[in-house]
DNA sequence: AATCCTTTGAAGCAT
DNA sequence: ATGCTTCAAAGGATT
């Protein structure tokens, strides 16, 4: 079974609700573990540092040279670079900064955040350090600083928070240059107040959601209130999933990486009502609004869009409404598993083509534990949420036809005499040998219930993890009408458990379920994916990708077993 | 350059 | 209520 980031089965800490904590004892254990950490900092600061230069240095040696002289901070300074270091170093041993979602992890760890000031009254550089990472908008000096993190400018003096990158910086967590015109160094302890001290080990922490708010913390159209999503990130291709309408970058999980007065500086200064302010996509820094794909986005103070065009030009034509930026949609459950897992499957699979990826992620997806998509459902509907709060008046259907009509448009064709008019290529047959080793129905004993009332089953942050019997989850293996069994087992029974075989669709047992007819498309593969692209270790049923694949010769070959459906499809 | 492919899930639309 | 369609991400492949 494949894990997740390495797989605690809490890393995303975004099911806060639910699980997200259930290693809540292990995390606490390791903050007090980095307290004690501290205090053997001094034995292990020369090394981290070193580390951290040597790492620094070979990959920017000219800023090296560059190195401004010691400031009379920089031993606070260098402090909070070991903070740093150190929490950066547990990330990659693995145990604990495990989500790209949750970047506020390693930071949970700086313990003068507890007592975030200096003797001087400043803000204590690791303090500056966490609000930079947390926050990364709010308060980062220009590019220049970000590569030298040992900026000049002492931070008590200047309320440019210098940025602490370490060479082994997340890939993951974006230093972004913002304005900090509304951040003032002279009222820091707003921004750390709401810090919640750990009952045990008295380090802040990041408020569980729980504490902030059962979901977001909005009184109904209360907008200025938006646990707005500053250091939204994006976890594997460094972009933002959809457009904060003002600060540029959210995090995936808002409501645990901010903290309700970050929020409140946030909710007064961008709020969506801002936006018409940077009505081409680009927040105040200038970078680009990922989820505003065209520029010119315009909204309405009321948060619902107006289109420029309608504006100010009485007669759009269809150009400028295909420039229209349009609001993405939010990320489903599936999506935001896909944005995680993506480039680690490439990595496990050399597989570059997406689509082939696509399917072995759909299978991993049903390899999941009901408690490990539970996460994702969580966090898809939190993304749900936050998307109507930011964007009221924005519908899915703003965003029907912004890609160009698709084949699939013509439901005429969908006849089976198209099947071969639109499948030139070989018919390709694939196998759902995974399905059958570690689908959820084999693994779980049952379907997994239906994704459309989590909140019921996740919504109390004190419930425990949902029954399989009380929380409706995906059928996704059986949603599918039956896309292959009308054709041969023919090519390519790859037994590869990193194969791209379809078997998320060939191994539906064509129960009608409430997507069964999503794809309307035939069942094959209008090109085969490039299993020749996978490597051989891949190809093994020893890979890592597939530890289960051991099992899998048998299912070669075999229809899949009704049986696998355990839930009626009512 | 635009579209396809491929996945699941959410939402919209038509019936 | 049901079923179908579109879109969300991703990036190589195809047109």
């Amino acid at each position: 079974m494949p894990q997740l980031n390495g797989g605690g089965g809490d890393e995303l800490g975004a099911n806060d609700e639910m699980i997200s904590f259930k290693d809540e004892g292990e995390q606490e254990e390791k903050i007090s573990e980095n307290v004690s950490a501290e205090r053997d900092l001094d034995d292990v600061k020369s090394s981290l540092v070193n580390e951290s230069e040597n790492n620094s240095s070979s990959s920017d040696s000219e800023q090296t040279e560059r190195r401004p002289q010691p400031r009379p901070d920089l031993e606070s300074y260098e402090k909070a670079r070991e903070y740093f270091t150190e929490a950066l170093r547990r990330q990659q041993d693995g145990g604990f900064f495990k989500s790209p979602h949750y970047p506020g992890y390693p930071f949970l760890m700086i313990p003068d955040l507890a007592n975030p000031y200096l003797s001087n009254g400043a803000l204590s550089p690791s303090a500056r350090t966490y609000l930079q990472m947390k926050w990364p908008l709010l308060d980062v000096p220009g590019t220049a600083a970000l590569k030298d993190s040992r900026s000049p400018t002492p931070g008590h003096l200047s309320n440019k928070v210098p940025v602490v990158q370490h060479a082994h910086m997340h890939p993951l967590t974006p230093l972004i240059t913002y304005s900090n015109e509304h951040f003032s160094p002279g009222t820091p302890p707003a921004h750390l107040s709401p810090e919640i001290l750990d009952p045990k080990t008295g380090i802040p922490r990041t408020p569980h959601p729980s504490e902030l708010s059962p979901y977001y913390p909005l009184s109904p159209g209360a907008m200025g209130q938006i646990p707005h999503p500053l250091g939204w990130l994006v976890p594997q291709q460094g972009q933002p999933m959809y457009p904060i309408t003002a600060g540029g970058f959210r995090h995936p999980y808002p409501a645990l990486a901010m903290n309700a007065s970050m929020s409140s500086l946030v909710s007064s200064r961008f709020s969506p009502h801002i936006v018409p302010h940077h009505p081409h996509g680009l927040h105040q820094t200038g970078i680009p609004h990922p989820a505003i794909v065209s520029p010119a986005i315009k909204q309405e103070p009321n948060g619902e869009l107006s289109p420029a065009s309608n504006t100010k030009s009485p007669g759009p034509n269809k150009k400028e409404e295909d420039k229209k930026p349009h609001i993405k949609k939010p990320l489903n459950a599936f999506m935001l598993y896909m944005k995680e897992m993506r480039a680690k499957v490439v990595a496990e699979c050399t597989l570059k083509e997406s689509a082939a990826i696509n399917q072995i992620l759909g299978r991993r997806w049903h390899s999941l534990s009901r408690e490990e998509q539970a996460k994702y459902y969580e966090l898809a509907r939190k993304e749900r949420q936050l998307h109507s709060q930011l964007y009221p008046g924005w519908s899915a259907r703003d965003n029907y036809g912004k890609r160009k009509k698709r084949k699939r448009d013509n439901k005429t064709d969908s006849t089976p005499e198209d099947f071969s008019a639109r499948n030139k290529k070989p018919c390709v047959q694939y196998l759902p040998q995974e399905k059958m080793i570690d689908s959820p129905a084999s693994s779980h004993g049952s379907m997994l219930d239906s994704p459309a009332t989590p909140s019921a089953a996740l919504a109390s942050p004190a419930a425990p993890a949902p029954t399989h019997s009380e929380q409706a989850q995906p059928l996704s293996l059986t949603t599918k009408p039956d896309r292959h069994h009308h054709f041969p087992l023919l090519s390519k029974p790859s037994s590869s458990s990193c194969s791209s075989s379809s078997s998320t669709s060939s191994s539906s047992s064509s129960l009608p379920t409430s997507s069964s007819g999503r794809q309307s498309t035939p069942p094959l593969l209008s090109r085969p994916l490039p299993l020749t692209s996978l490597h051989a270790s891949l190809m093994s049923p020893h890979s890592p990708f597939h530890p289960a694949a051991l099992h899998s010769h048998h299912a070669l070959f075999q229809s899949q077993p009704l049986s696998l459906v355990t839930k009626s499809a009512d």
